[in-house]
DNA sequence: TAATTTATTGCAACATAATCGCAATAGAGT
DNA sequence: ACTCTATTGCGATTATGTTGCAATAAATTA
């Protein structure tokens, strides 16, 4: 399915390119200038997440929250990253912090979802 | 607020005791013989978080998954650890390895919630 | 054993996140 | 300008989790 340019495209990608947060879809949808639909925004982020341009995290919260990071921008370092969730700001932001782990014998990850939560500098 | 015994804490907290895996609350609510309405099993597996008899893991599915482990009975040991959660038998177990992580300056972190996905041994 | 206190439960309603079907719209190529 | 179909908006739907309130039942006391 080949894609197609569009306003919306480009404003949710300008958005996330310009935040350093990682940012929910209601909160994407607040920061728009443009009104788009909640379904819209969704379906967007997830052809990005598809197309790998961004990736998704799930917090404990159970929200999804949508980042451009340097995993996508430099395929090459950092895959797998933790994520931090402030409880003050309530924001979550990439770490360039590998995820190193073992698994059990015959064990094959495929993908990480890991969040450390806690208070971030700007509010400490 | 003094704890008080009841058939569906028990009830509860015996199939957690038996279950190797975290279970969510609908998982729960079918396995349990008894009928239990689903309000009160939330309640009751949030006292039980709160006496920290057992822990809660928000996978990437958003759900809550419920688990007693190692953390708990021995606190001494591991107390931070993975989680995996396996996309064949669908089913999130605790892992006994610690998840290490370094934060940047001024990070204070609290608590970790970290989940890896793929294939478990039984699937493989 | 009966009475009292209040933690616990069931039910219904509510809140929120996320998805889906469908018709209308609008990119992109001809 | 025309065609094809990806994309969008809208409304409805699903699912998860929480809350208010009255009824129930543990645990303590008399």
């Amino acid at each position: 399915m080949k894609r197609r340019n569009t306003p919306t495209k480009e404003a949710v990608l300008n958005l996330l390119s310009a935040s350093k947060k990682a940012l929910s879809q209601d909160a994407i949808e607040k920061q728009l200038d443009i009104k788009i639909n909640r379904a819209t925004i969704y379906r967007v982020l997830n052809r990005f997440c598809e197309d790998e341009i961004i990736h998704k995290i799930v917090a404990e919260d159970g929200k999804q929250y949508f980042a451009i990071c340097k995993k996508c921008e430099q395929p090459e370092t950092i895959q797998d990253h933790f994520h931090f969730r402030c409880l003050s700001c309530d924001s979550i932001e990439c770490l360039q912090i590998p995820v190193r782990y073992s698994v059990p014998e015959n064990y094959v990850v495929q993908q990480t979802n890991c969040i450390l939560t806690g208070i971030c500098s700007d509010c400490n």
